[in-house]
DNA sequence: ACAATTCACTTGTATATACAAGTAATTCAC
DNA sequence: GTGAATTACTTGTATATACAAGTGAATTGT
């Protein structure tokens, strides 16, 4: 089965560029070039240029042309999940106790994160999340600590996350938008080396995490773990 | 300025969407039904549902129909980058100091990761990457150990890493076809404390990545930055 | 020598039209 | 009532054409 014209196109810029031949930063052929040479209507070589561009493979600038990216830092992409999937993708199994959920006034970081004006009272949940082996043994493999936008998920409060994860609740009630994440590494200190049953100078794994809807930011989470229980792991192909 | 007709219809078909008006699963109209809705061509009205599929929103089959997609548990992606091009990003500057180049013979992990027998010779590069501040002032900001397959990458040893992170070297050299991460955290330990310069009990995040060329396994590379000094951070729009 | 203008190219958006290929509902023959 | 054929829709690929908007080189004016 013959493949469609674009697709052609697209494998030669390909080629190229693997090749060497075209190296960053240089010059492709316009679209008028391309349409000529493979002897194609010009939106057939554009569709090819567009396509290559959306998956990052080319830049294009209006009047100015079409150019090989830049052969970036090797980079690629980590899908962080719920937790509960994570710990059932691996057949084990996943549980929470809820420590807390109550309204707190929102200090300055948090104020800033939720985007709201500081002590301003916002939603807070504190979760403790376990992993049980197959063998029984269970032990604790992250706290959540997040502050929700009480405007946005006004029933935030009388939900039961030891049921069902914050993170399944929000999605349900405001459907995601935007997110962004810092991930760090961090000593445990006293507090929390007595919610995960670990050394004070254990090494933490912490997420940072805030999610938009349409209507503005939802949440801000905290998301802590033992260094030696928990990694994230992410798989990328090209 | 008046935004373009093909995005005025992603916009509709979004706030359907996020509204619950369209539920997931449901039709969405055909392309010349928001072709005569809209009153713009066929191919104005293809173009929207065709990005909005790209970027996860709907799903399209031919002769079927178009449907929004199903409401997917959050997630989200990272993007890992040259920690050279990381440093620039927030301008300051990126230096590195090669600590050695040469041969080892592979360890039970290195082979398993590399993909080849134990005992069999790899290449091995140690580089330790500073960020100096505007102020002058200069710290360690990662150790990476990387281990190379030899077959692919016959040139490695005579790289100068110091002048070329190894990333960019490999880039080069065999194009990445696909890559896995692993990140946590942990205690830096003696040596690793000697080698950043801190305290042996203060955390680091660890990055274990692999990357294969379309010949196989290229390298297998270990990241280490204090927890205090490095994270990693991400944003995704959805 | 330098600034402004013009020109020739580029990509970006849009329309009309045509045919290919797939799906699902309707109709027809038995 | 059932299966095959037909019909009417759908999305997929492609072309030609037109105008908008941006870029950079060449030309012109001072």
């Amino acid at each position: 089965m013959k493949p469609a014209k674009f697709i052609i196109i697209k494998q030669y810029i390909c080629q190229k560029i693997e090749s060497g031949q075209w190296s960053q930063h240089s010059k492709v052929p316009s679209e008028n070039e391309l349409a000529m040479q493979f002897n194609v209507s010009r939106m057939t070589a554009r569709r090819a240029l567009q396509e290559l561009t959306e998956q990052g493979t080319l830049v294009r600038s209006q009047g100015a042309g079409t150019f090989v990216a830049s052969f970036k830092s090797q980079s690629s992409v980590l899908e962080i999940k719920n937790i509960a999937d994570e710990v059932q993708s691996r057949n084990h199994q996943h549980s929470a106790k809820q420590l807390s959920v109550k309204t707190v006034k929102a200090n300055e970081e948090v104020a800033i994160q939720l985007n709201v004006t500081e002590n301003t009272e916002v939603y807070y949940s504190e979760v403790l999340h376990f992993e049980t082996l197959q063998s029984g043994e269970q032990f604790p493999i992250q706290l959540e600590q997040r502050y929700v936008n009480p405007n946005l998920v006004p029933n935030y409060l009388i939900q039961n996350f030891s049921k069902i994860t914050a993170h399944e609740y929000l999605s349900s009630e405001a459907p995601l938008t935007e997110a962004t994440h810092e991930i760090e590494a961090i000593n445990a200190g006293e507090q929390l080396s007595q919610l995960l049953a670990i050394n004070g100078q254990q090494a933490c794994l912490q997420i940072k995490r805030r999610t938009w809807s349409s209507q503005g930011v939802v949440s801000f989470a905290i998301l802590t773990s033992p260094g030696d229980k928990y990694r994230l792991g992410g798989h990328l192909t090209f």
